[in-house]
DNA sequence: TGTACATCAGTGAACGCGCGTTCACTGATGTAC
DNA sequence: TGTACATCAGTGAACGCGCGTTCACTGATGTAC
């Protein structure tokens, strides 16, 4: 049933979008064929060209949109929380989540999509995204730390971007067996000793 | 020119074994094709077969292998060096190294790994290796902590594996960014602060 | 030590399959009157 | 408001290509005498 209504074409344009938010962080990029993306969105294959224009296209737009959603998480617990130091904990608690490690299609995408955007070209518009998205999570941190200089602040929201990152990629890599919880643990325990 | 000596015969597997060592480490599983790995060693694709039973079952040797190998080095680090202290300075500087951070087909399994193993079915025996080439990573610096208690000096690798794993991940995805090198730095100074 | 021959490591064509992308086609949507 | 028709979103076959794996074949190696 072809020519579908331009209301039903942006809403499958979304759904082609979800499917890829979600199948690019849990798979990879390479994993997921273009068939795979469309199906997930109740599609075929053939109509994907006529929203993207390539499936490199849409590996950036995904991770441009997943930091967007990450960054608007974190935005939320910064203005529902006035005290910097009960947002930096939020954001904390809930990166080190058990339910956070098991989630990837829904989580953080410097650690879904780190693996694959390092072994993408230096050119690759992916790599634009990854960065920008990143800054911008290091930023919100570094703007929660209580260090009185801004250079130890910086140096603070990198130690924890990187911890937060390490503990979340072992987690999945150990998933089920008990030091997914340990790490995701001690981590968080030094985190919110450190700096609270 | 087939019929090849036995001395020969294991070169080559051991070219191959190489070959998937450094490849897999820098490209990923998924992105390096058995015909890939034979060209890599000389070889042409056919004869892949006569050394293993599949090309997964080369993926969890090569785990092992490279695990092996890290272990190796830090070993060396912790036998020449008397004073625990040291070894553990030796072990953190060579890890976060800009040089290390760089050269993922020779670095630690731990990093390159995580994402493709984090992706497999949780009977894969690729997950069994890197689970445990990562405890012996882990008991090392483990042995290598100052802290007086058991748990406490277990809580501290977890951290310190945690905290290397993650720098070095995102300073490979932001790799000729000032920020690849700044986050390798804050956590190298958070490590050698803390616990020396 | 020399010869005859069985073994088997490596070759390269071939298998079925899935990939990203293209394109002729379909028929409901949206528009012009 | 109703009709005629141009537009175009989605379909599914097809493109060239590379994948993991198999297998008949080759000819040097290794062995038996």
């Amino acid at each position: 049933m072809p020519r579908v209504s331009r209301e039903q074409t942006e809403k499958n344009r979304i759904a082609i979008e979800a499917a890829a938010s979600r199948l690019f962080r849990e798979q990879g990029f390479k994993a997921v064929s273009v068939a795979d993306l469309m199906a997930a969105a109740g599609l075929t294959h053939g109509g994907f060209y006529g929203h993207f224009a390539s499936k490199e296209a849409l590996v950036s737009l995904t991770c441009r949109q997943a930091y967007a959603q990450s960054q608007d998480r974190w935005d939320g617990h910064v203005a529902g929380l006035a005290d910097r130091a009960l947002a930096r904990r939020a954001i904390i608690d809930s990166y080190l989540s058990p339910a956070s490690a098991a989630a990837p299609g829904k989580g953080c995408p410097a650690v879904a999509l780190a693996g694959d955007v390092a072994r993408t070209p230096a050119d690759a518009d992916v790599r634009t995204a990854y960065l920008a998205g990143l800054n911008g999570l290091i930023d919100t941190l570094t703007h929660l730390s209580a260090e009185p200089e801004a250079l130890a602040r910086r140096r603070q929201a990198l130690v924890e971007m990187a911890a937060m990152v390490g503990a979340v990629t072992l987690a999945r890599a150990t998933q089920g067996q008990p030091i997914a919880a340990d790490v995701l643990d001690a981590v968080r325990q030094l985190l919110l000793k450190d700096g609270a």
